[in-house]
DNA sequence: CATGAATGAGTTTTCATTCAT
DNA sequence: TATGAATGAAAACTCATTCAT
């Protein structure tokens, strides 16, 4: 009697109406009838989904951590080189930050101190994969003998501050821009 | 009765206050009052000082900016090699981070939706003079000829990268540290 | 797929549930939602039965205020002596407060601000039959000849008195300490 | 160059409206700026001295029960006849409800469901107080040997069911009728 | 100039009630 | 008739800012 109101999940509409006020004015710096309105719905319906404003940042937090998490390592090409792994990672980062930008920015441009357990060992689950990446590539003298947490910080550092030139104007997040980021970085880890 | 340090200067004392809260606990994340008793004055006085929060994390913001800049740029060694000059800019940014770590998260760690016009001046044009160390040092074919806003937003976001590895405890911010890094990251841009 | 007990009758597990919550935490300080929960029925259910949260109160301390009442008061033997009748009164309200301790406690134990005239009314006939008692038995010289009303405020009173003591843990409600009571409170009124 | 104006003290006026409004409404039934409405105060004036609305009431709990406890039994005639004493406190008792009838109606005609651990020492430090009056009495064999904790629970109960009926219009709460109540008492307790 | 008590609009959160299913 | 998601007004509480002293 009624076709499929265009409301897909309220929880949903909720958790994107978030993500794009946390991303643009931080968790502080957004009220949460803000968020309801956004969503389209009540503010005491955001507490029917979520306990409280905290516990809607985590569970945002730890979709997307999740999601740029398994976009970067879901059938990982294990059995390639070095170099190959390394573009693949790269070219993986730049296409979740194309499609999903402003689920980047409020991940990485933003100070979160807020996360709570499950939220944090999603982060450090993230960095343990990406360590083994980096020690393989060492042990295959592909990679300089650097710390391994040297190495990540500033790839992923450098990819953020690709990022953040982009979000600020002074640069266009291209194809030709990741790819040119892309081999420069590369040098820097070579051996 | 009163036992207070001679009040250096109130409106130090409430800048340096409110950079440590807020490189804690963000701008919004930070109450006036709390920011008036950290630095020993009554919430009023502040307002003597500045016209509102926003004036004061502004005021903080251009402090703290233009003394990254000003550690940055004075006395650049504008006649050294692009090798020279890049260690030296690697060099001062580890020793402001390092005598600076609060103000350097409070500048770089954060997301600056408030920013005014003056503040959003300042920060470009600190851009605008790496830019012409960049521009040098690839007319003097030091340095591959990419983008120079691409060079710049890897070369800091490696750096800034760095620093928040150190934040959250993944490194230990020593010379040795620094100095591998820096051999890292040249490698990345050089010819 | 439904293994509730055959949901004797909603309405009586909604005044079962409203009345274990409205004696512990107050009417105020009891939530709808909850009340629904406790009877396992949902929300909505609640305001088929009762038009609202005052309206369910209402209903409560008519059924119990009625049930104490006829507890006290049907086949009272009118023909026994006064000193009869005051132990029978006592005796059945011990039994009453033994039997029902919640309902006692939410009746007497709480200060009814939201009573509408249905409730008072009933609360004042109890008042008026309990008088007729101790008239009478004034008129037969057997109780002393003070105002009826501050005897049965004194009488009802000591008996709520006890068993406030019994729910915060002073008294224990035992057939010996209620005789005792009622042997004291009878010198109280007798001639 | 301004006359005292006639605020007595912010904290107190909030006390006396508070006061007001839990011994009518009851705690859950009173809103915080209801509160602060009646006190002649914006409602975050209240949080200035009170922490939250449960500390407020703990407070104004142990003011007025430090007050009940302390006009019965500070110069307490500890020399005289048990009789005396009996007489002495039931008179301060009736005076202190006489004289603050809305703070006793907060003490005695609610259920506390809220009290810290303060509060709830207080209560249990004049009940022991009591007790050993209570015990002296039957020591000198004036009183029955009954619990002492019966014995006062029926006797404080009476007085509470005695000032509740005044407070329902049964009753009007004089000096006769406060005579005429302590000789029934009396009589229930002697030997 | 400095103070800090006071303010009241704004925050997060709760809850009595409704209504589409 | 029963449901329980949705509502939105109101609750408790916070905080940027003012102003009498």
């Amino acid at each position: 009697m009624k076709f499929r109101e265009p409301v897909r999940d309220k929880r949903q509409a909720i958790l994107e109406a978030a993500l794009v006020l946390f991303a643009e004015r931080g968790f502080h710096g957004t009220a949460v009838p803000e968020v309801a309105a956004a969503a389209g719905v009540a503010a005491g319906t955001l507490y029917r989904y979520f306990a409280s404003k905290e516990a809607l940042v985590n569970a945002l937090y730890q979709q997307w951590k999740g999601a740029l998490l398994s976009a970067l390592l879901s059938d990982f090409p294990v059995d390639e080189s070095p170099r190959q792994q390394f573009h693949e990672l790269w070219h993986r980062l730049g296409r979740f930050a194309t499609r999903h930008p402003q689920e980047f920015a409020f991940l990485e441009l933003h100070h979160h101190a807020y996360l709570d357990e499950a939220s944090l060992k999603m982060e450090q689950s993230g960095m343990q994969l990406l360590k083994g990446f980096v020690e393989q590539a060492q042990a295959e003298q592909a990679m300089r003998p650097a710390r391994a947490e040297l190495i990540m910080a500033l790839v992923y550092g450098a990819f953020v501050g690709l990022l953040k030139g982009c979000a600020q104007g002074y640069l266009k997040l291209t194809p030709a821009l990741l790819s040119a980021a892309e081999q420069l970085m590369w040098e820097a880890i070579r051996v």
